[in-house]
DNA sequence: ACAATGCTTAGCGTCATCGCTAAATATGCT
DNA sequence: AGCATATTTAGCGATGACGCTAAGCATTGT
């Protein structure tokens, strides 16, 4: 799966999307559980998108005692950035 | 559907992406049939495709005697820069 | 009026996505 | 060792996405 392909699928899912903007929000790094927390959803369903996120190469995320913390990765958004640039080159 | 779920949603596919590119890339303005050229894909495929990119607001078309001309409407990706500005505020 | 061209709509099969619950795993505490 | 906490993995069911073929419309040309 190429890159943008798994960034841009990474991104359609607007629950994923609130995962990325949270995080953002709260200085880049968050646990699982408090993930899991802003939605209603059962924990496994977001379990699997933040899966989705990190294969994406949009977060990765070390050990810390029994959490595990989830860190963004804003250059990979960059992608994006760059496909963008080709159709909004002249800034207006 | 909102804004950002239309848009995010279309360019999930690669089919859709390239779709984008290459009207970009040709001016802007491609007919129907052009645009299901640049594929494998059976016709109606690409017709679907092409109707998720005009909901989604990406596109608008025009009939011009028994062809359609799709026209791509770049300030809809506006959309997903400013979303992505919450991430890449700062140019690095 | 008829045929050809350009494109969409209808409808089907398959596979992926996304929600769930239940069970497993890993770490920390007593 | 045994229990609690944090999180993932496994696996199910429903719905949707995406490919296809066949049929339908609209416009143009003869």
């Amino acid at each position: 799966m190429d890159a943008y392909e798994a960034v841009f699928t990474a991104l359609a899912h607007p629950a994923r999307r609130r995962i990325l903007l949270t995080l953002n929000f709260e200085g880049g790094s968050m646990t699982a559980g408090e993930i899991a927390d802003i939605f209603e959803h059962a924990w496994p369903t977001t379990t699997r998108h933040i899966r989705v996120l990190e294969s994406a190469g949009l977060l990765h995320h070390e050990r810390e005692g029994r959490n595990r913390v989830y860190h963004i990765d804003r250059r990979r958004l960059e992608l994006v950035r760059d496909w963008l640039a080709w159709f909004l080159k002249d800034p207006h």
